[in-house]
DNA sequence: TGTATTTCTGAATAAAATTCTGACAACACG
DNA sequence: CGTGTTGTCAGAATTTTATTCAGAAATACA
């Protein structure tokens, strides 16, 4: 049951995090081995589920989304964190990520809006409305330095 | 120098946030537009950083990557929190975000690491290296729920 | 209304993806 | 040892796609 990865895998999943797009044959180029060969081994990764999709990543700011915010949500007391609340957080268009984290907290959520105002107005009309939320605590991300999910190459 | 997107770039964009590597043809097809016509808006929105980049989703588990954190930081005192401390945060390929973030910590990040006996190694031998770097707030996820940028189309 | 600009279609060509066959190596096991 | 199995790979053939281009349609705008 458990993917074993070698290190061309790596090499693989390596280039095509860095970039999805790259054509099967550039990557067989940069591998030095046949296209049929890579394609053959992408196609595998995709089965073993090691590889979940291919994203394309959006400037945020062209397309309304200027606000970043991270957001830590208590549970009403007595109740523990449901899978309904985190269903209900994760329909949202504009929250981008919900965490189930340990300690006092319930959730972290990740959301995007356009601007201060429109997150406040996302709190009154969606989060607020969601049984069992009994507090917030908001972050507000004034620059993002870093947001890239990189592989870590294990040492061979 | 305000980029303008008009619905057919947002359809391009919802889908090709969905899956990096559809084709241009079927792309096309999903649009009831010439191939080549689509092709060229897809270049106008690469030029125009609209669109930043392609990646590939990869199931951490499967690389060694079984635990995700959230750490507060907050440097020492009567520092200012400095672009070099976010580089050197950066630098840290576990550490996969770093957002500059408003009130008294100074920077949020979110870590990737296999245990968390590697998350404490990577806090002393790495992050604890890092200069003016006074105290750090651990948020251990238990469970993702929703991870995954989303295109919030605007009403037309 | 005329003109410039942008965006599109449709066809041609170059390049790539995909499929298939068979070779080769590693391995298990009688 | 020999034999069958499995997994991986290269190379060629075929299908599909990307890319380019000329010109038509649509749009913006003076």
């Amino acid at each position: 049951m458990d993917v074993v990865l070698d290190n061309t895998d790596l090499q693989i999943l390596d280039r095509m995090q860095a970039n999805a797009r790259i054509s099967n044959a550039d990557l067989a180029r940069e591998l030095n081995m046949a296209p049929s060969a890579v394609l053959e081994r992408v196609k595998k990764l995709e089965q073993k589920k090691v590889i979940q999709g291919y994203t394309t990543q959006i400037n945020p700011a062209t397309i309304q989304q200027k606000l970043l915010a991270f957001i830590f949500i208590r549970s009403s007391e007595g109740f523990t964190c449901s899978s309904n609340t985190a269903q209900a957080l994760a329909a949202i268009p504009e929250v981008q990520e919900v965490h189930h984290i340990a300690g006092e907290d319930c959730y972290l959520i990740k959301v995007r809006t356009a601007d201060s105002s429109s997150l406040m107005t996302l709190m009154r009309n969606q989060l607020q409305k969601i049984p069992n939320i009994a507090s917030t605590k908001t972050t507000i991300v004034l620059e993002t330095v870093k947001e890239q999910q990189q592989l870590v190459i294990p040492k061979i």
